[in-house]
DNA sequence: CTCCAGGCATCTC
DNA sequence: GAGATGCATGGA
């Protein structure tokens, strides 16, 4: 991937961007922080910045940031060092994905960062999208820290002792529910260095899932998803209502269990499983009801 | 009013 | 192991 990178004033400009869709890859599910301006470009937090993104053509164009924060921290959580053309080529074999990828073929898997990834996932067991984004934000207002942006503030994402040190009327304020102490267990376990966040790209993808699982509220779809997005483990399938209904219509015509559902998975995507989950989430969503399959003329 | 949401813990067999 | 049930909260 060869991009022309260029600074004006608070932007950084891209040439030579492909395969990128804002609404496609930052409105998949993936994460919860984006909000989409009246001039289609999309402002939001991470990693304790905020950033407006803008698509024009193929040139991206990042406000509010520099060259250095471009190449330590936006560069791969855009993940542009990757050649998604040749993942969805690939991908494409295969005839279900290959309209999967039709209908989503600007999303990009981002790197997320753990801790924000985790307690996300956590959050978004037996809940809805626009509520997922609702609780973090009330979160990130409660605990975070401001940060400004042309004349509005914004919130950082709690750091893991803002959560300790919290009590407990504020993290129920933030409308999280039954999942808060799943939220105080994490980062205390954290915190005690039960399980080192920040060591996990050393161990094998079973260990790591292994270890998160460790978490109270962190089961099998939880810990994947922090695996697929902030670790960058590529193989890994998170299974959630929306995979099995396309799995079980899409392609088996038949009832079958989350863990057999990662075997076919992984038999085959192999090592890009994760993509072909992000590509299949995108349009189970819209396609796949309750019980059948919506048949939509083009 | 009832039903349900990018699941998981818990209990039962 | 597999199957059933409750869970905070708010929107349809």
């Amino acid at each position: 991937m060869k991009y022309l990178v260029e600074m004006t004033g608070t932007k950084v400009i891209v040439h030579g961007i492909r395969d990128f869709n804002l609404r496609e890859t930052l409105e998949c599910g993936q994460c919860f922080r984006w909000n989409e301006e009246k001039d289609g470009s999309y402002t939001g937090v991470a990693f304790d910045r905020v950033i407006n993104v803008k698509l024009d053509g193929d040139i991206l164009i990042i406000d509010n940031t520099n060259l250095s924060d471009f190449n330590d921290i936006w560069f791969d959580y855009f993940d542009l060092g990757r050649d998604y053309g040749r993942i969805k080529d690939i991908l494409s074999q295969d005839e279900v994905l290959k309209e999967a990828i039709k209908y989503g073929e600007g999303i990009r898997i981002l790197r997320q960062d753990t801790w924000e990834t985790l307690i996300s996932f956590i959050i978004s067991q037996n809940n809805r999208i626009s509520q997922i984004k609702k609780v973090i934000e009330n979160l990130s207002k409660a605990l975070g820290h401001p940060i400004y942006y042309k004349d509005s503030v914004y919130y950082t994402f709690p750091k893991i002792k803002d959560i300790i040190v919290s009590d407990a009327e504020i993290l129920n304020s933030s409308k999280c529910g039954f999942r808060a102490k799943y939220i105080i267990d994490a980062a205390s376990k954290i915190f005690d260095e039960e399980i080192n966040l920040f060591e996990l790209q050393l161990y094998d993808t079973d260990f790591i899932r292994d270890l998160l699982m460790r978490i109270k509220g962190v089961g099998e779809k939880v810990a994947d998803c922090v695996i697929l997005y902030s670790i960058g483990r590529y193989e890994v399938f998170p299974v959630d209502v929306w995979i099995k209904k396309a799995v079980e219509f899409l392609y088996l015509k038949k009832k079958i269990t989350n863990k057999d559902i990662q075997y076919f998975a992984k038999e085959k995507f192999r090592e890009l499983a994760g993509f072909a989950q992000q590509y299949l989430f995108y349009y189970a969503k819209d396609h796949v009801s309750k019980e059948k399959f919506i048949e939509r003329e083009k």
